[in-house]
DNA sequence: TGTACATCAGTGAACGCGCGTTCACTGATGTAC
DNA sequence: TGTACATCAGTGAACGCGCGTTCACTGATGTAC
């Protein structure tokens, strides 16, 4: 390709190149990095167009920059997998704070999870179907970035239906056990109408609402409301 | 590399070359081809290892002879997933005949689909969490080693909750309601546990059954046997 | 107040690697005559 | 019963591509003197 000297190359870029940060601020790249990989999850879908040449031409920089930011492409999709899970903790927590019913927060939580799995099916899949979730690294030592979100997330949904049980909304008598019954549960209705969509699926909330109200021996005078 | 005239570079193949196949059953290559992906798949547990040169190594060929049998990369992915829908589809039927009992045949059916979960999980992730499962090619037509077995597979199992209501052991309303919500729950207790190994999920038999048995609306007197 | 210098935040060319694909070729075997 | 030939079932060398990584370099800026 033949170029004047007056017209930069920026036809070869899907981004302009990016302003380089003032001295001192080198670490602001790691989170525009995070952002580009996570924008390329998106736009595509695959976590395996997440390259170091992707990332570079997504965000304005070269690949070799990206070294001094991550270990390895690896490292780059821990993060996003920990930004993700930031995430959809902290829509957890916005759905079930200040809804004073137990039973709606406990439905209303995780209401919020199916709808955040559905909204972001890419970002669903790279926080629960990578083959390992990363909460201890190679050495087992807790990654500090997810593991204890993932703890406070999971505690706060089973302190949900044990204020259900405390209240007399529920007769479990399992409280983990039930909790994660209702993950399970909730994580197959994200997940298979994702990957199987030709299928007749039962409407999702009355689904939800009745799934939930029999994992979690909701009693039968309070769950209906609204 | 230096190499004598007598002796073959056997050390640079993972398998000694392939015998050819005589004059008229070319075709044979295709299930090696399959088989040799399988294999892949499941010694390395990742799905983008499955390359047309790492199956060539595999089964001791070289990688130009597979376009003749698979137009692409994604043929062949196609062709290993039927085959494991095939096997699955075999477990469940397994499972469930010659089981007298409707609530027996229900449990054991569902309790074989996780069992195949946790015991091949990566031949079941390529069925069920892939992008998306191949039930209709691009043009929209079925495909032929999927769809069948797919559908009829679904049908077998609604029909043992459908056995369980007609025999008065379920009080269901909605079979395919619920036997969704239980298909949601199972594939839930195979996937999360496989990508998160360090939780103290609940024993995983007990809870199949509790969790069946309410989504199932599954009557107190019959379900517990054994 | 000036100025030399160290450091920071990157760039840009080049490397080897495995990949899918092309293209001409090979050697065994069934078939027509 | 021979033999020429077409076909089948592949091989092997070579190609361009995008990738992660290396290595020497650049240019702005804060700091010591």
């Amino acid at each position: 390709m033949v170029m004047s000297a007056t017209t930069p190359a920026t036809e070869d870029r899907v981004q302009p190149r990016r302003r380089r940060n003032p001295r001192g601020q080198g670490h602001l790249l790691r989170g525009d990095i995070i952002a580009g990989a996570t924008t390329i999850l998106e736009r595509t879908g695959s976590e395996d167009a997440i390259t170091l040449r992707a990332i570079a031409r997504e965000i304005g920089i070269t690949a070799p920059s990206i070294a001094s930011h991550f270990a390895d492409r690896a490292a780059i999709i821990d993060a996003v997998v920990a930004e993700q899970l930031t995430n959809l903790s902290s829509v957890l927590v916005a759905a079930a704070q200040d809804v004073s019913d137990p039973v709606d927060a406990l439905l209303g939580a995780w209401r919020a999870y199916v709808e955040f799995g559905r909204a972001y099916p890419t970002k669903y899949r790279i926080i629960f179907e990578r083959r390992f979730l990363a909460l201890w690294d190679d050495d087992q030592r807790p990654m500090v970035e997810t593991l204890p979100v993932f703890t406070r997330t999971v505690e706060m949904m089973i302190g949900l239906l044990q204020t259900c049980i405390d209240t007399g909304h529920s007769r479990s008598a399992d409280v983990l056990a039930d909790s994660v019954a209702i993950w399970f549960f909730v994580h197959g209705m994200v997940a298979l109408p994702t990957t199987i969509t030709s299928f007749p699926w039962p409407e999702h909330d009355a689904h939800l609402v009745a799934g939930i109200t029999n994992l979690a021996h909701l009693v039968p005078p309070g769950p209906r409301r609204d």
